[in-house]
DNA sequence: CAGACGTGGTT
DNA sequence: TAACCAAGTCT
């Protein structure tokens, strides 16, 4: 074969123990989370999985809640301005996420006859929608024996499989590779897989103090085994968030969030000081497409 | 590939 | 308190 990349060998025993191990966890500490109602369509979860996009699940959990009683189908969302879903985003952070969302509505609409479509490489052609993303979809939503690989994922399998305390900044090709070998053959066992690696991510095998302790696979763990040792890689990138343009975007989106229609350019200037820093941080929210001018003079609104 | 992109809670 | 962290995507 050409391409001979073998995927260091997961053991196969060990694996099967810790695929059951995983399964029967999640079936005794998985949360009942609102996106996790029998209820819950493909396009909830969709929903649901770029809302929690470095976003936490509390947080996330009284918008989701919102967002689907308001617009339980794509068809609801591509129905109303985008500027509807721009505010109704509240303060989740990363507003472009809603008029992405906004616009895969209207994509699933005109390209798929208003149904989240099941495939891969379509769910990636949608707008907001990235690797991690389209699996979550595939999977929870449809069933499908994919790789999920969010960074709680990376994570329990760098520590189990890999031994590393903490995964690289970047997803390595070997990591794929490592995860997609280390998948259940079942596609409704791996799907379960899957969510349970997250699930346990998200509890149990914490960034910061991981409980060893509550882990049904500990004994199973390289990390463990090797006495947790402390992460060695490349320092992890920091990021400071005042004074910075993307703090000044969030108060200025926050004025036009926050009133009735639109808004006079006096009220932007009085939420931000410097004017070089304040107009780059507008102009640039124009561009995005999350503010808009109404054609009045010094005037600004959420998109009609 | 590095950097931009919100927001708030925790250590 | 500054830094880190939280179900990433796009350019």
């Amino acid at each position: 074969m050409v391409f001979s990349t073998s995927p260091q060998q997961v053991a196969g025993p060990a694996l099967d123990q810790m695929h059951d191990a995983v399964c029967d966890w999640y079936a005794a500490h998985a949360r009942p989370l609102p996106w996790r109602r029998p209820t819950t369509t493909a396009w909830h979860v969709m929903v649901s999985e770029i809302m929690l996009q470095q976003t936490p699940v509390d947080r996330v959990a009284p918008v989701y809640d919102e967002w689907i009683a308001r617009w339980p189908t794509p068809g609801a969302l591509a129905a109303v301005p985008s500027g509807e879903a721009v505010r109704a985003w509240g303060r989740l952070g990363y507003p472009r996420r809603a008029l992405r969302l906004h616009a895969a509505a209207a994509a699933i609409c005109e390209r798929h006859d208003g149904e989240v479509p099941s495939d891969l490489e379509a769910l990636r052609a949608l707008p907001g929608v990235g690797e991690y993303t389209a699996a979550a979809v595939a999977v929870f939503a449809y069933g499908q024996r994919q790789a999920v690989l969010d960074t709680n994922v990376r994570r329990v399998l760098g520590r189990a499989l890999g031994g590393d305390a903490l995964p690289a900044p970047s997803l390595s090709v070997a990591e794929r590779a490592r995860a997609k070998a280390a998948l259940p053959v079942d596609p409704a066992i791996s799907a379960r897989w899957s969510i349970g690696l997250m699930e346990l991510g998200a509890l149990v095998c914490t960034a910061r103090a991981p409980v060893c302790g509550g882990c049904p696979v500990r004994d199973l763990c390289q990390w463990h085994a090797a006495g947790r040792p402390a992460y060695d890689g490349p320092a992890r990138r920091g990021q400071t968030y005042a004074g910075t343009d993307r703090q000044c975007r969030g108060r200025l989106l926050a004025v036009l969030r926050d009133a009735e229609g639109a808004v006079p350019g006096s009220a932007l200037r009085q939420v931000w000081d410097d004017a070089t820093q304040r107009e780059r941080a507008l102009d640039s929210l124009l561009d995005d497409g999350l503010v808009v001018t109404t054609g009045a003079d010094d005037e600004y609104a959420l998109p009609g």
